[in-house]
RNA sequence: GCGCCCAUAGCUCAAUUGGAUAGAGCAACGGCCUUCUAAGCCGUAGGUUGCAGGUUCGAGUCCUGCUGGGCGUGCCA
């Protein structure tokens, strides 16, 4: 519907341009929009607004050659002009209902677009450190990553998510001094803890694993304990194959699989650290002082330059972050999305500035991030910071085993990433029949209902009929249901562009509210088949695209509740 | 101090990416179940979109400056 008015637009654009009326050199983007009043007919189209200055005349002039100059369509039943020169078009009733044969014709397909033309995308998202079980914070990167990958497949592209975690460094030195001293049947409050040992009761788990000889698979590893308490090898080895498989269970129970989990060890053990380095050195980017070597990270808008190579000889984070990404982008990404808290965001100067300096034709501004903000938890009215198995934070699987995962999903999904977010855990469980997620998913299961009803009575849909009467839906009610639903495509597509899984939500949201208040208003399974049919064939498109919403958010779609 | 993010109804959040009269849910109040699921609907009330300027036919959205909050500003990750 909105293709075919930007078509008529089109014509009639030209149709003035030969008249002379606007020059012939301007090319505005027609943008043609749904309208949030009713009064302002279905579609609006600014494109008069635009013309007004080029054309040196008054917009509502310009709107009403345009609309002289429109050909004839059988899809517009009105056109007028309103406001300052907006273009308003009232589409005819059967040009409306045809949503509903292409929604019920693609199915699972609808909304769904082929833009990304099979691009290899990836999208790094969670990368927890195996040192605990994953907190609200990785929930929420979680369930924001796993949303963007969905939308980037909706849309075309072919998309690897990946999960990047360091099994080596200083905190995995303290996990394992952690679990030793746990396996010595020390506590966090004993004077001989390590100083920046892990506290939480999970080590305590991980311990007496290790103590009765336990096989552990994770990622694709297995390790099985040793058993031997002096052995600190083998504790650190087992200890992050253990939490890894943790934060898998925790992942699993959110719905979310990676492709790929990128070790950071891999990238000193297959040397591509020192390639970095020495590549970094040989383009002329670095210099020594204090006997450590920096990266003039300034030559490309880092605010001061940054240390690679410690005093000690050791790297710092940044390089290898570099090396990953040089990595990723020797893997063939042209596009990468990295999705992390921001709290880090100051490695992304650091980490473009980087691959700048590697002078391998890198983009500048590559890769993408999304970061996101804090979570804060809350109960009672009172933050809550602490989680008796982790002992310093709220964990994942708390928030799933308290409201839910779809709930937790949604929450955490169907808000914009840069801004805070408190998660109410009461808000979220007490009021749970009021939550938004179970709103959309009634609306899904109400449609389930009256199909089962259509069944039950012998008056099960016929397509035929719904087909021929398609244009009986002229209910006020009726017409926002199939404007909204004709809306579904360019909200995956907008959503899918700039990485806010948050519009799918408000667009369900929006769409149950719709069905809700239709359902309540009007009703499906009238006698006369030739309007109980149309109905039905709406109900089942909204069921349709409620599905596939919820889908893109990782949110299942119950058929009863 | 400097950098990034945020500020919208009492609370939690939206707002078709610059469009017309800023919308939902929760909380409050009043109605609607002998009829397809009341986890719902209808209605009432709730706003100077933090403040002050600017750009534009048009600004919650873009720009500048304030105020307030968060995060960062390690030879930590």
């Amino acid at each position: 519907m909105k293709d075919t008015i930007i078509e008529l637009l089109h014509s009639a654009l030209d149709t003035l341009k030969t008249e002379g009326i606007v020059p012939g050199d301007v090319a505005p983007a027609i943008k043609v929009d749904a309208t949030k009043d009713k009064a302002h007919g279905d579609y609006a189209a600014n494109l008069a607004l635009m013309l007004a200055k080029p054309a040196g005349k008054p917009p509502r002039e310009i709107a009403a050659r345009l609309i002289d100059a429109l050909p004839k369509s059988d899809a517009v039943a009105k056109v007028e002009i309103a406001g300052p020169g907006f273009i308003n078009f009232f589409a005819s009733t059967a040009a409306a209902a045809e949503i509903i044969t292409r929604v019920l014709n693609d199915g699972d397909a609808f909304g769904r677009n082929d833009h990304g033309q099979g691009e290899k995308v990836q999208v790094e998202f969670v990368s927890a450190n195996p040192t605990g079980p994953l907190h609200v914070g990785h929930g929420r990167g979680a369930a924001v990553g796993d949303c963007i990958s969905r939308l980037l497949e909706a849309t075309g592209y072919n998309v690897t998510r990946e999960f990047y975690y360091n099994d080596a460094g200083v905190q995995i030195a303290n996990l394992a001094l952690s679990v030793a001293a746990r396996v010595k049947g020390l506590e966090p409050s004993d004077p001989a803890w390590p100083a920046d040992g892990y506290k939480g009761d999970y080590i305590a788990d991980v311990a007496q694993a290790y103590m009765h000889g336990e096989t552990v698979t994770a990622d694709d590893r297995e390790v099985t304990a040793s058993a031997d308490p002096d052995d600190h090898d083998a504790i650190r080895d087992f200890a992050v194959a253990y939490l890894r498989r943790e934060q898998d269970l925790d992942l699993k129970a959110f719905g979310v699989a990676f492709d790929v989990y990128f070790l950071e060890s891999s990238l000193y053990t297959d040397g591509k650290v020192e390639a970095t380095v020495k590549r970094l050195v040989e383009k002329g980017h670095t210099y020594e002082s204090d006997g450590a070597l920096w990266l003039k990270t300034t030559d490309f808008g880092d605010d001061k330059d940054r240390v690679m190579r410690k005093r000690d000889g050791h790297y710092t984070y940044f390089l290898p972050d570099v090396a990953y990404h040089f990595d990723k982008w020797q893997r063939g990404f042209t596009t990468v999305i990295d999705e992390q808290g921001a709290d880090h965001h100051s490695t992304v100067t650091r980490v473009r500035a980087g691959l700048q300096a590697l002078d391998a034709g890198i983009p500048q501004g590559w890769p993408d991030y999304v970061l996101h903000q804090m979570v804060t938890v809350m109960r009672g009215g009172e933050e809550v910071k602490l989680s008796k198995r982790a002992g310093s934070y709220v964990t994942l699987r708390d928030l799933i085993d308290e409201v839910g995962r779809d709930a937790t999903r949604y929450f955490l999904a169907a808000r914009r990433a840069d801004s805070q977010l408190t998660f109410d855990i009461d808000l979220a469980r007490s009021q749970s029949n009021d939550n938004p997620v179970y709103y959309i998913q009634y609306a899904h299961a109400r449609v389930c209902s009256v199909l089962r009803k259509a069944d039950s009575e012998d008056k099960a849909f016929d397509h035929a009929l719904a087909q021929a009467n398609l244009a009986k839906l002229s209910d006020e009610r009726e017409k926002n249901l199939l404007n909204r639903l004709a809306a579904y495509p360019e909200t995956v597509e907008r959503a899918a562009k700039s990485r806010e899984p948050q519009q799918v939500a408000q667009y369900l949201q929006d769409l149950a509210a719709e069905f809700h208040s239709y359902y309540n208003a009007v009703k499906v399974m009238v006698d006369d088949a030739e309007i109980r049919n149309p109905r039905l064939a709406l109900g089942l498109a909204v069921r349709q695209v409620i599905r596939n919403g919820l889908d893109l958010l990782g949110v299942s779609a119950p058929e009863e509740m």
